[in-house]
RNA sequence: GUGGGUAUAGCUCAGUUGGUUAGAGCGCCAGAUUGUGGCUCUGGAGGCCGUCGGUUCGAAUCCGACUAUCCACC
């Protein structure tokens, strides 16, 4: 693996990742196909067209369907879904704390029962990196607390403090697995991830130990779970510096289209978000002159497409009437045509990001996008 | 034509022994959605209670006629 910055203007940054399967331009945003399939009948086929350069599955819900050790069986997630670009896997620690009612949470990990069948399941560092190495995804993420909004300072830290010793025993796992003779993906590589909830001083400290393990990546989870943007605009700022430079930053789950730009604005070289995809389900669309709900009355007749300057698959070929026909009869491909908008949007958004980059004029691109993005069609 | 049933929101229907500004579900209109349970949540508009008359302090509710509609039988 390797990472360079090819450019910087301010703290946004121009780079590239190679990997196993391939280059990664950055900004990126990847898109997420939580059980190696984009919600919207969106196969891998599609994600080219898209212009999709990283796919993200599901550690946790992939365990649970099909199994992981099937997926390994199948030879490995890329050719189960037949993607051969890069694959980064959530690690399922979000989820242990988001989907499961029930759950218990120790030194080794987590006891949390099935959100398909209620049955109970263990997770910890190892077993999540166990998982995440049968399914031979490019980037594995390490297994962390994600505590919720708002939390106690003392929960916070307690929490933070256990997510670094996580961290460790996920790197001295990793370690071993790739050394297996049997591990599809000998070069699978891990990213930490900052945890302190909303308190610098934690964020920080949190930071200063988890680079002192020499990762391939450093994310930034346990934001966009309730604080105004600002706080995390904030709590960003405050960890960027303690980052090493010369290696990828990821900000998990986020965001919308300002906060992405805002986030590249002070640092940030990945994102992923459900939101494109989620809201497009609903029919809430992302376009360059800003959002639009395809279900409002007033288009009903209207014959342009959803955004007249894209070039995606749905407005090169149907009307904002016909989609909305189609959302209003619940027929599926109106899911599939606003999912691959969306997704096509954010994708040409952070082709948009680079070209200013390596242009040298991203803080006057983002701040005309920011006010376009925002307003309503 | 005869007998019986029904008539309340766009649709399907609730509506206590008659008692304030008549409700629900769906649909419609609008908003939310941030490391995904094809969800879910939050607002809003919309009724001369078929028509006319009667009983009553008071009628969606009781009575009569009419109209429409459904079922059965001629």
């Amino acid at each position: 693996m390797s990472f360079k910055i090819i450019k910087e203007n301010g703290s946004a940054r121009l780079g590239v990742m190679e990997t196993v399967h391939g280059v990664i331009k950055t900004p990126v945003f990847m898109n997420v196909g939580t059980i190696a399939a984009i919600k919207g009948a969106v196969s891998a086929l599609d994600l080219e067209e898209i212009g999709c350069q990283v796919e993200l599955s599901n550690t946790y819900h992939l365990h649970l369907r099909p199994g992981d050790k099937i997926v390994k069986t199948m030879g490995g997630l890329h050719k189960f879904m037949n993607w051969k670009r890069p694959i980064l896997t959530d690690s399922g620690g979000f989820q242990v704390f988001s989907l499961s009612g029930m759950r218990k949470i120790s030194e080794e990990g987590v006891v949390f029962s099935s959100h398909i069948d209620g049955r109970k399941i263990f997770m910890g560092p190892e077993e999540s990196m166990q998982i995440q190495s049968n399914l031979a995804s490019t980037i594995a993420m390490a297994f962390d607390e994600c505590v919720e909004n708002p939390a106690t300072y003392e929960y916070a830290k307690n929490s933070m403090e256990r997510t670094v010793r996580w961290l460790r025993r996920c790197k001295a796992e990793m370690a071993r697995l790739n050394s297996l003779p049997d591990t599809i993906n000998k070069k699978q590589l891990l990213f930490g991830i900052n945890q302190g909830a909303t308190f610098r001083d934690l964020r920080i400290e949190n930071m200063k130990m988890t680079r002192e393990m020499d990762l391939d990546g450093y994310a930034i989870g346990g934001l966009a779970v309730g604080e105004p943007a600002e706080v995390m605009y904030d709590i960003i700022e405050a960890v960027e510096p303690y980052m090493p430079k010369d290696k990828p930053r990821y900000l998990m789950g986020v965001g919308t289209p300002e906060n992405i730009l805002e986030a590249v604005y002070r640092g940030v070289d990945f994102f992923d978000c459900v939101m494109p995809s989620r809201n497009a389900r609903h029919g809430h669309l992302f376009t360059e002159d800003g959002i639009m709900h395809i279900l409002n009355a007033k288009f009903e007749t209207d014959d342009r497409p959803i955004d007249e300057s894209c070039s995606c698959p749905a407005c090169r070929n149907f009307s904002r009437a016909y989609i909305r026909h189609l959302f209003k009869a619940k027929e599926m491909l109106a899911m599939r045509l606003c999912v691959l908008h969306n997704l096509y949007f954010y994708n040409k958004m952070m082709e948009n990001i680079r070209l200013a980059l390596e242009e040298d004029r991203y803080e006057a691109f983002y701040k005309e996008k920011t006010k376009k993005y925002t307003q309503r069609v």
